[in-house]
DNA sequence: AACGCCATGTAAGCAGTTACATGATTCA
DNA sequence: TGAATCATGTAACTGCTTACATGGCGTT
């Protein structure tokens, strides 16, 4: 469980409230850790009881007031001793994986219905990617002038891009099979 | 979730036992759908009860005896109706990039020390490569002969690995990132 | 005698999803 | 007038993990 972490090194790249954190979630950050907004007010409440954030009332003029939440040095503690812990192997679940074997038992309707499907979502991640270049252009036109946390911002987009283009080659890999007779 | 689902498509491949099942989801499925014998048990027990599939009670000499299970024909119409659902987007969760993020809270001997970390991480992964490439050329010696059934096997399968080399790939360029100063 | 594999489960707890709920402001 | 955005939550449920439990057989 790391959403905790997550949320602590959001924090810590820049202070905000529990609505900001849960749109940076669906955006950046959303690209290595899902959250909806209900699980991050929950975490977060857990958090400040804890002691590893610390939250200040924000007036603002013509929006709601907000809480803005700030790491703690005891926040900042556990997110040290959690970077030194092991990395713990990924839970994989792949939908798709599951249905393109699954397709070896449906009929020749079925496997045409699924190559939309299939068309569909690779047209989805294909949108992903123009994002997240358009993304890498706007925060990162210079890479000579970055500092060690841009560097390692940068590092993990292109770990994004790296996985959108491998997924899109073996999505057109995927079609090829599937269109195969019978 | 699509555990049921996984498990149909495992035993529509093969009947058998929830023990084989465990076994098959730490080797070939573990690479896209991750389950403890506990969690299959469990689904198996409410599969069996819905009428989605049928165990018998199979004697085997020196071992103990187990229940092997088949797909019924509800079953494999639940997979059928499934199969041609939209592909759910998934939950992406990567221990990983958090850690690279964070980093840049951390100190310089910190960061020397998920460097290891990262190393030993990236070696576990080339293992994984290396015995999928021994995987693929066991089961898929001729890919001229194959069934269509094995023909969507062997694409997951390279899924498997490009995601594997995709991952490596990136590994050193973070490696290369955390090295430098200051 | 001890360890590992085969084989099947129960129980407690936590993380995450989905649905429901409120209320202000801004823009079309 | 209605929709979208900002802002913060509660409640019920489901799925998954972790720990515990049992017992026979084969090998070293």
């Amino acid at each position: 469980m790391a959403l905790e972490h997550a949320i602590l090194v959001s924090l810590l790249e820049k202070p905000g409230s529990g609505y900001e954190l849960a749109r940076r979630f669906e955006r950046s950050i959303g690209r290595f850790w899902t959250a909806t907004h209900q699980q991050i007010y929950r975490v977060l409440k857990r958090m400040e009881t804890d002691g590893w954030v610390t939250a200040v009332d924000v007036g603002q003029d013509g929006r709601p007031d907000k809480r803005e939440f700030t790491v703690s040095p005891a926040g900042q503690d556990v997110l040290t001793g959690w970077l030194h812990e092991p990395v713990q192997p990924e839970a994989v679940r792949h939908d798709l994986a599951v249905k393109v074997r699954g397709a070896a038992f449906d009929s020749a309707a079925g496997r045409a219905a699924l190559v939309d499907e299939v068309s569909r979502y690779r047209a989805e991640h294909e949108d992903l990617l123009t994002r997240y270049l358009a993304g890498e252009k706007r925060d990162f036109p210079d890479i000579s002038t970055l500092s060690t946390g841009e560097r390692l911002q940068h590092v993990v987009l292109r770990g994004g891009i790296a996985y959108e283009r491998m997924l899109l080659d073996w999505l057109d890999e995927v079609l090829i099979e599937l269109r195969k007779e019978p």
